[in-house]
DNA sequence: TATGAATGAGCTTTCATTCAT
DNA sequence: TATGAATGAAAGCTCATTCAT
């Protein structure tokens, strides 16, 4: 005898569709209480260890709620991530790009620690490395949504900036990435080691595009 | 237990707890074993969601065994990290200092990338990163006997490379995190994005010393 | 994105062959004692509602100890259903033919009263009537191996009984469940309405098969 | 609530509890409408598996509303029981007694066949044999307003049937369950095995009439 | 009367840890 | 030293029931 559920138990029929009244007013808040709270929970002890029984506490909801609003936990964890970095690209992407590129890069640069290094929202990003290895799809979406809107915006001002003159290292074209490893580097010191020996992340970062913007020995 | 209590629970040192003769020759192989499935699985699932089963089953002992050498799965968890990269932080350090700065560096760097980078030692540093501030006793050793003083050895030679005049970047004295930067940025890319557009690590270092390196303009 | 398992979360790996040392002599005790207990239990309250809880409790085990002979509740309650019947078919197949039929067939409705119907067994059958349609391997499982194999033991038996005259209804070689129709019903009245209205299973038996062996009219 | 606490809950006669405007037209319909996705839905997953989401999507209306009718699923549950056969028992007791026995009691069987099993009232059946054990007062309503009313109107037949000399098998007006046995076994085997081997059961309804029929020996 | 969002007790299942052998 | 059967605390998820609207 094959194994298989029983007959009347199959319950793939009920797409679950979260509903929950996330349309009405209190619906909305209370999801965004959720999320609030989840993306608490999972930054403090991780996907595996955090518990939805804490989520719920901290929303201020009893545990089934969460499931009137997200499938599952899986699902909680990959909607936060997907709703608090992209709408931050957007800004990024709009940054004008006349003027001189260093003040346009740098403003990039500053955005980002502003609004996401110092925020909350690095904590997201931080849940990205930690966690994306183990949820392909959730690596995916961050790189499709997030790092490569990011880097090619980047791209275009160090293309602009190449053309221009003002930056020498042709080679930024093709690694962008050189320009945002200090945030990066920046975001995993802040998280981990910055008790030991705290970092100024703004300032290394323009440490760091002054070393862009070097002007070149003259020919 | 299920649940982890890493915060807080520094064990700063191990007074040796049960050590299942570590020293005769059996010991000390099983102990490797154990420690080289552990990294597999950890590496793969992450702290919470690897099963000892799994590790006993991939180093070929029983469950029980585990506990003869370690105290518990954090203890296993810990002593993993502690092990695998100290040992080339020594090779890092003794690096000679004489000869062109630029060359140093990059032997540096390019130790870095051939020796943990592409080995399964970048493992152990993305664990330190996914899972470090849950494990504040791990993210204090690690800070200590790897990261600074990996950056207090490159500190050490951009401090040469500024006096004798191949560095004009005073500022990397004081943020030899920017030298190291792209490599971080390398072993995170790699980690998750690598599938979508492979990245060229080591390209993408030299591309960066380059610029570390740029002459300036001559006044 | 697409709903995707976490990477590094797929269990299918682990097949879980159901091992908790059922070789050994205490290990099959125990097996079997959870058999023992879950059957009491899926008697009394039907599969959804019996609670492995209880039946680890009855059977003297803990909680976890069940999963280490079954891998499922599910995997529990088809492997009782399995084990109950099939070895009493063996001895009814294995009843011999010859002699006056109506002796051999009052010898195999005895049987089955005595055996079954009037032992725990009789709670096996009654649940796979209660449960068959929602375990389909099951009822399958019992089909072929119970129901089938004896109902062409009977039809063996009436056959013989029509060549010989002992049996005036040929038709019974078509429908041989004429034959147990009545232990069934004394199975499902035993188990709702005894309370109400004993019903002597054994003597309705031999009213019916004296209708059965009934000498047609002279003509 | 999730244990289900049916035994001994005898509520035997429920004073018109909540009854959500059952005498308005729309009420009465609701009700039906519920009632009727009940059985789907409970035939199909048994008692304890079945949602009253599920029950209350099938029919039409919101969770709660079902509570404006029905105290609680169990009292839905043996509502649906309780409506769904009395009513054919009153057509059974109200049918003829004159005329040839033989086709008084095949109009009987034919009745029995045509308007409960082939319909979906035979799943109301299957239910009470399913379910009936733990549902006390349900099968005690069961025999008292179904089986014994069914079995007294044949009880009845048959006597008559054995002082003309029709019926020769005296033992038939001790166990009338003798007669409805091969349908009891039909509604069984159309239920779990009728896809492994197709079991006609009006013929074999016929067959068995002919053996209760079977003119004995003439002395 | 009708709704459906919200609740939370209760269930199955997992797995780190122990301990008799 | 080594084993692996046994344990039982936890955690994710479900769903009958309630109640504000």
């Amino acid at each position: 005898m094959t194994t298989q559920k029983p007959a009347g138990t199959s319950r793939t029929r009920r797409p679950r569709a979260p509903e929950g009244g996330e349309r009405t007013e209190k619906g909305a808040a209370r999801r965004a209480a959720i999320l609030d709270a989840a993306l608490d929970e999972f930054a403090a002890r991780g996907f595996a260890s955090a518990r939805l029984d804490d989520v719920a506490r901290r929303a201020g909801v009893a545990k089934g709620t969460i499931y009137l609003y997200f499938k599952d936990k899986q699902a909680l964890f990959e909607e936060l991530v997907r709703t608090n970095l992209v709408p931050h690209i957007a800004a990024i992407e709009a940054m004008p790009t006349e003027g001189p590129l260093r003040a346009r890069v740098e403003a990039f640069a500053e955005h980002f620690v502003r609004e996401v290094l110092m925020t909350r929202r690095a904590d997201v990003i931080r849940l990205v490395l930690a966690e994306g290895r183990r949820f392909p799809a959730l690596a995916e979406f961050h790189y499709r949504e997030v790092v490569q809107r990011a880097l090619t915006a980047l791209q275009r001002l160090i293309q602009i900036g190449v053309e221009r003159g003002e930056i020498r290292h042709e080679a930024l074209v093709r690694f962008p990435q050189l320009v945002m490893a200090p945030i990066m580097m920046g975001l995993i010191w802040t998280g981990l080691f910055n008790r030991f020996a705290p970092l100024d992340v703004a300032a290394m970062m323009r440490a760091h595009l002054d070393m862009l913007f070097a002007p070149g020995r003259e020919p």
